[in-house]
DNA sequence: CAACATCCGGGAAATTTTCCCGATTTCACC
DNA sequence: GGTGAAATCGGGAAAATTTCCCGGATGTTG
């Protein structure tokens, strides 16, 4: 064998996925799950103590998700490699999480096989999105309008998606640990970029975007 | 014969609709449009010279809708007939003009001869509801989570739509005609009654609800 | 290094939200 | 016809949010 074992690090509040995707990743003999995490929090502590090859991270979670996670691990370790795995099959998220930093993006709709192949990838430090997704974004770029969601900084996306989602200013300030001050600064300055003027065409930009459902 | 000609008042702010209507509605020899209005201004204003039996008023008007203009149509003359026809097929809106006073409402997906028979009930002085918009009023009722929307009043109900689609204290004060401050306080009563904290909740709960689309 | 974008948050004015209150009007019911 | 409940409307005042403007810190890129 020429290929070492690559190293994963699997991060999901659920258990039960959690503990699938671990037997199915390791159904594969060059892949290893060394460790696991539940949470943001836990994901960022966890992996400074094992330092994985890859890191396979689930968006959404109760508390700091994923992205944030995600964010706090890469400004402490330059070279780590996360992969997100994300029930959004929706381009402006993938996008949004490429930007800061992923190495990689995969629908949870999509194969396990492509999970295994963007593991794969992102490990030899290549980059890897879902083929689906792939095909939105390249559409998007083209035909689509510009793609205002794109001219957000990633902390504006993030403080725009939790709003989205129904957190106030107090709560989003507390998941991001900055002041309500900043967020609200951010808030005014996401709606003027999107050019949104009320609450209403907000969440509206937001559901048709797929930041949040229904 | 034994019956009066049925004068009817058609309003509706598509002035191609409104002739399609206003043909089909008199190929029945027992009814007559006797004046036409393209919005509720110039509904009231129309309603007050020719004093027709039975008002068929489209809903979602520019200015004034529907909804307004039938409240002030009844608030001076006491026992107009006025039957919504309505693009919405949608039990929380139906319930809430009914509340207000309409004596039928027909979903404008319904057949032709759906608004016929309503117009005649009607002008009897019966009530009368598309089935299909009936058969969900009664599922919700037994069904339903006890509706909430139906514990709003008319002028709660209709502070709520107007703010859910994306216009502001001013522009709804403009519309009802009332203060600001009325609106404010409608606002935060909504609110209360319907158990949601922030703007986004009552976005998605409009939506879900079909107040708004998308 | 210089230019630029991002991130963070203070200051202060403007606006909105909330809570409380009272005056009418309407309406159902006895 | 009287009575009580609900609805409509809006003022006053405190609390919270939004907006606009600013400057410093940090990081990246040519």
């Amino acid at each position: 064998m020429s290929e070492e074992i690559i190293r994963v690090l699997l991060v999901d509040d659920h258990t039960v996925v959690r503990s699938g995707l671990c037997r199915l990743l390791e159904q594969h003999s060059g892949i290893k799950v060394v460790a696991e995490a539940e949470s943001g929090e836990q994901a960022y502590q966890v992996f400074g103590e094992y330092l994985p090859d890859v890191t396979v991270m689930d968006l959404s979670m109760p508390g700091m998700g994923g992205l944030e996670a995600m964010r706090r691990i890469l400004a402490r370790y330059r070279t780590a490699r996360v992969l997100i795995f994300s029930m959004h099959e929706n381009a402006a998220f993938a996008m949004q999480t490429l930007k800061s930093g992923a190495r990689g993006y995969v629908a949870k709709t999509g194969s396990f096989d492509e999970l295994v192949k963007a593991v794969v990838e992102v490990s030899r430090g290549k980059n890897y999105i879902s083929t689906s997704i792939a095909q939105k974004i390249a559409l998007q770029t083209v035909i689509g309008d510009g793609d205002l969601i794109s001219q957000l900084s990633p902390r504006e996306f993030e403080v725009f998606r939790l709003f989205a989602e129904g957190k106030n200013a107090e709560e989003i300030a507390e998941v991001l640990k900055i002041s309500q001050k900043t967020v609200a600064n951010y808030h005014t300055l996401v709606k003027q970029k999107l050019g949104l003027s009320n609450p209403v065409e907000m969440v509206r930009f937001a559901i048709k975007h797929g930041l949040i459902d229904s």
